[in-house]
DNA sequence: GGTGCAAAGTTAACGGGTAAATATTTGGTA
DNA sequence: TACCAAATATTTACCCGTTAACTTTGCACC
């Protein structure tokens, strides 16, 4: 690939997520329409708890491609909400778990059907195969840059 | 388009821009690594400056999809380094003009080039059509979702 | 058993994104 | 002229990402 088949200012966009941006600013605005008080990158740590509960924190470092001093923070900020709970392993003592309480459980639902609806709006008008192509493109991109 | 139709999962990386955020770290890695002490969003104002020089600050805003509070502290912390500096518009005395100093000049050039290079191995193996192809989803995306 | 290293998590400092409230200026209009 | 609405920019408060330094714990190895 030579040094000038691409022209930066066109890839400008893809550099900064412009698209991902609006897409995640979106949903955390259809969010806070429906009463619901999270940012999405908590719902990203609920996401995941959702899927399997009592992750390490360093196991959501991995889920969420996140560093681990964002994940203290996060998991500070949601503990507060009161939707999860640290919990000591008794294997290793370095490690904690973080358990969903009873309180997230509502969230679930209501989440999801955003979740869905806004990646559905967002996507409107692009063909399955357009996506697979973007998701393909995607993941070389972020093996090539990691 | 069904609700069914793509798998929240394995869109979540999209949603969250992991590619462009793999790019975006790999890009400020490269700019300390060769002692340019800016940030990527610093480089994205004196991007759009070098095109061209004497921009408001909202037009700043809307060339670099931001917001007019990251625009203000981003032209702070840009100016307090020597590089830019505001200038009240004689037309409107509402505006700013920024402009670029003698001092953001040899940041140029070693900022394109590396730039272009951290585009360049981000999208090693990917082909034209690829990459036109992504941009008009991701023109797409950003149209439904804004 | 002590030494040294690696892993998990925390903390502080800095930079940036967003929302809401505020001030200043402009321009139109009654 | 007086008033009002819109545009430009700032400030504050809160949240998140990254880095570097640090603590605690586990483990391997002599």
């Amino acid at each position: 690939m030579s040094n000038n088949q691409f022209k930066r200012g066109e890839l400008y966009s893809v550099i900064n997520g412009i698209a991902s941006t609006a897409v995640a600013r979106r949903l955390q605005k259809n969010f806070r329409n429906a009463g619901l008080e999270i940012t999405i990158e908590q719902w990203s740590i609920l996401y995941h708890l959702w899927k399997e509960d009592g992750l390490s924190q360093q196991e959501l470092c991995t889920r969420t491609f996140r560093d681990k001093a964002s994940i203290t923070r996060l998991i500070d900020n949601i503990e507060r909400l009161g939707l999860v709970e640290r919990i000591a392993s008794k294997e290793d003592r370095r490690v904690n778990l973080v358990y969903l309480t009873d309180a997230s459980k509502p969230l679930q639902e209501a989440t999801y059907n955003l979740a869905n609806q806004t990646m559905n709006e967002a996507l409107q008008g692009i063909s399955k195969e357009e996506i697979e192509i973007v998701k393909s493109v995607f993941q070389r991109v972020y093996e090539n840059s990691k």
